[in-house]
DNA sequence: TCTGGGGTCCTAGGACCC
DNA sequence: TCTGGGGTCCTAGGACCC
């Protein structure tokens, strides 16, 4: 906890859905759910109009739906996103140098070492309404909701309060007190199942949680995570802001329509994957020592297997080969169901290990494997509702809706104003999916899919 | 057609080494 | 002839975050 409030906590209000209202005129001031909109998926953003209807984010589209059946329910396009991050970004970096994004939307900056030394409220109230400004020129129209404190955790917990398209300061020395009649899951790292055993003990509220005798939480939660609830109860809070943190791991997942069972259906799959993971890992300029596999099973428990070579290797084959053999050893699982495998990889260096190849040959690891062409190919993804497109005759749209070998298609854009709809073959040659645009500044290994 | 995908950090036990 | 004890690496699981 600083002696001025120095941090400042940014939030852009319902991103994803926003970005879509901004970019599809005929869905402003309208009910917006962007996430998996296939029947296992769930909601990565609900624009305020839909939270109306109690729609809010990690739920069950199914759910979404019942609740809202008149939402347009969208995929998601993430290169727009990644663009409007990037420009927020920028203007955050032009306040501070000490800029730590936490996700594509949201980030913490330093103003002490941004060079700010008046911290009045007047003057901060100034920073802040100004930065909002600035987004909002920027992006198109985006809102940002901007929270400014003495530590992390006051900084984001004024933008939580200041949410919807606001700002609020909590001014140094009522910190203590701000927070005491707060829900214990206020507090940074209390999830689901630390809040459920501190309503064992009978604790709800911050206020409850100071008068908690520090054995009992000690007993309850372990000794670091009492000791780090007693210190945030009392709003104490010395994180720094620091601006770039080394990625440790990259990896990829799928939930699949149905759960598979045998190793005919999983082994294109894993194989798949790996190579999606090998090619953001070369991207990333990176070699991985340690390839893990992930199962998750039809009553949702999850089991990772994993596997540390003597050396760093970033080839498709080799990353496959020992997916693929790991698939193999948790073989007895697979006749459960399985619901979602992932293959992931860490134990990151700059250099490659050769030598590893020889040793693991012989130890008779499947580390290579020869992989077939069909799993490399890409499949066709289709038109997924909210995609762009591009229409010979009617010019740039949105995908409506596809069934029934046919594509509806709605023609407007951020600068036109609601626009007609008309309805396609899929096939039809006059129309085509958009080209991405490449965001200004995109950090490939950076955060991917999040909601606000 | 109940419950995503991409990450980080922590814990706890066993192997291994000195 | 007993029960050592650190430190590090690896594995698996779990909590949490957006």
């Amino acid at each position: 906890m600083r002696s001025e409030a120095s941090i400042l906590h940014l939030d852009l209000d319902a991103f994803f859905a926003a970005v879509e209202q901004r970019d599809k005129p005929s869905l402003r001031g309208k009910p917006v759910v962007v996430g998996g909109v296939s029947g296992r998926g769930v909601v990565s953003t609900a624009s305020y109009e839909a939270r109306r209807f109690g729609v809010h984010s990690a739920m069950p589209t199914h759910e979404a739906r019942r609740l809202c059946p008149n939402a347009a329910f969208l995929s998601g396009r993430f290169n727009p996103y990644r663009i409007a991050s990037a420009q927020v970004m920028t203007i955050l970096k032009g306040l501070s140098p000490l800029v730590e994004p936490l996700s594509l939307d949201e980030a913490f900056v330093d103003l002490r070492a941004g060079g700010v030394t008046d911290f009045s409220a007047e003057a901060l109230t100034r920073l802040g309404e100004n930065l909002r400004h600035e987004v909002r020129e920027t992006t198109g129209g985006l809102t940002a909701s901007v929270g400014i404190g003495s530590s992390k955790f006051m900084a984001k917990l004024a933008s939580e309060e200041a949410k919807p398209d606001g700002l609020k300061i909590i001014e140094v020395g009522t910190e203590a007190d701000h927070i005491l009649f707060l829900n214990v899951r206020a507090i940074p790292g209390v999830g689901p199942a630390t809040a459920e055993r501190l309503q064992r003990l009978g604790i709800k509220t911050v206020a409850e949680l100071r008068e908690a005798t520090p054995n009992e939480l000690r007993r309850e939660l372990g000794n670091l995570t009492a000791e780090w609830l007693t210190a945030l109860a009392y709003a104490h809070d010395d994180r720094g802001v620091s601006a770039s943190r080394e990625v440790k791991s990259i990896s990829t997942e799928d939930t699949f329509d149905k759960d598979l069972r045998t190793l005919e259906e999983l082994e294109p799959v894993t194989i798949r994957d790996a190579i999606m993971v090998a090619k953001r890992l070369r991207k990333a300029r990176f070699f991985a020592r340690t390839i893990t596999l992930k199962l998750k099973m039809a009553d949702f428990t999850i089991h990772t297997r994993s596997r540390t070579l003597l050396g760093a290797v970033d080839s498709d084959e080799t990353i496959a080969g020992v997916a693929v053999s790991l698939l193999h050893e948790q073989h007895h699982l697979l006749a459960n169901g399985i619901r979602l495998l992932g293959v992931g990889v860490s134990g990151f260096t700059t250099q490659a290990q050769e030598a590893l190849f020889e040793i693991s040959a012989a130890r008779g690891d499947e580390s290579r494997i020869e992989l077939p062409q069909a799993t490399v190919r890409h499949s066709y993804q289709g038109y997924r509702p909210g995609d762009d497109v591009t229409h010979d005759l009617y010019g740039p749209g949105w995908v409506w809706g596809t069934g029934r070998g046919l594509v509806t298609v709605r023609f407007e854009t951020a600068e036109t104003g609601p626009g007609p709809v008309r309805t396609f073959a899929l096939d039809d040659s006059e129309l085509r999916s958009t080209p991405v645009q490449m965001a200004e500044k995109g950090d490939p290994s950076g955060p991917g899919w999040l909601e606000e």
